[in-house]
DNA sequence: ATGGTCGCGAGGCGA
């Protein structure tokens, strides 16, 4: 089975790309992020026509998670228990469209829109990191319950978190910017502590290998890229991970996302 | 590639 993770960047303008890339990819699920639409957009019979079923969670313009699959879609959730909600200018606060999940293929899927911080002191850095720990302790106690449970947390984390996972850590740190700052990759490794794994890196390993890439600056062209896009893999699944890879092709050429899609090969 | 972003939605925000 092949799962795959993407931040498709609005899934109407990327429609035509997103049927390509199924149909080359071959992915038997693939979990999306910023489909950027409301139900009423969402282009259910792109998926219908490829042969998945799909599942949404989109509130607006903003945000937007789906989990597309043909090895079926079962018990969808969207958000997970008491994820924090943020609330925009004294608004009052709202639970965003930031996380769907499905069981499909006997493997629990989450689709994972991790917060943008924006910068270290805007309000939605801890907005991001009590997002993350609440996650977190809901993953670290469906292990409690069930220590072989087959489960993916996978996504945009909005986190690097090694230094190689930037192209200049030195413009990072100086410049103050998010993504690598202690908090954050403590969040991160919060999860590996309780016992996910990035099953992608041992088979992606860096420098240099990325799955984002600011659309100013050159910065595909240049290799100037950021590596956020992560399969956070239970100890059950890691230990069916038998490859995986970046589709860095699919970074290339006019219309494409910001982002590449990430796979992961499960063995039966 | 001597340049300099997208998408949404109709002005400016978010990334």
């Amino acid at each position: 089975m092949k799962i795959a993770t993407w931040n498709v960047n609005s899934l109407r303008a990327r429609a035509d790309r997103v049927e390509a890339w199924l149909q080359r990819s071959d992915c038997d699920v693939l979990a999306i992020q910023e489909t950027k639409c409301k139900d009423e957009n969402f282009p259910w019979e792109l998926f219908e026509r490829m042969g998945y079923e799909v599942a949404h969670f989109g509130l607006s313009q903003w945000n937007g998670v789906a989990i597309a699959s043909r090895v079926g879609l079962d018990n969808v959730e969207r958000t997970f228990l008491d994820q924090p909600a943020f609330g925009k200018g004294g608004k009052d606060p709202v639970q965003e469209a930031r996380a769907i999940a499905a069981t499909c293929g006997g493997v629990r899927i989450w689709s994972l829109y991790v917060p943008n911080g924006r910068s270290l002191e805007d309000e939605h850095m801890p907005y991001k990191l009590q997002w993350l720990d609440t996650l977190k302790n809901h993953a670290q106690g469906w292990l409690a319950e069930d220590p072989s449970a087959q489960i993916a947390l996978m996504g945009d984390w909005n986190i690097a978190p090694t230094d190689d996972d930037v192209w200049d850590i030195d413009f990072f740190r100086d410049g103050g910017y998010t993504h690598v700052s202690g908090p954050e990759r403590a969040a991160f490794e919060a999860f590996e502590t309780a016992g996910y794994t990035d099953v992608v890196r041992p088979f992606t390993p860096g420098p240099g290998v990325y799955t984002y890439w600011d659309y100013t600056q050159l910065r595909f062209p240049k290799k100037e890229g950021m590596r956020i896009d992560f399969v956070m893999a239970s100890p059950g699944l890691a230990a069916r991970v038998s490859g995986a890879s970046i589709d860095r092709e699919e970074r290339k050429g006019k219309g494409a996302s910001d982002h590449a899609p990430v796979i992961v090969d499960v063995a039966s």
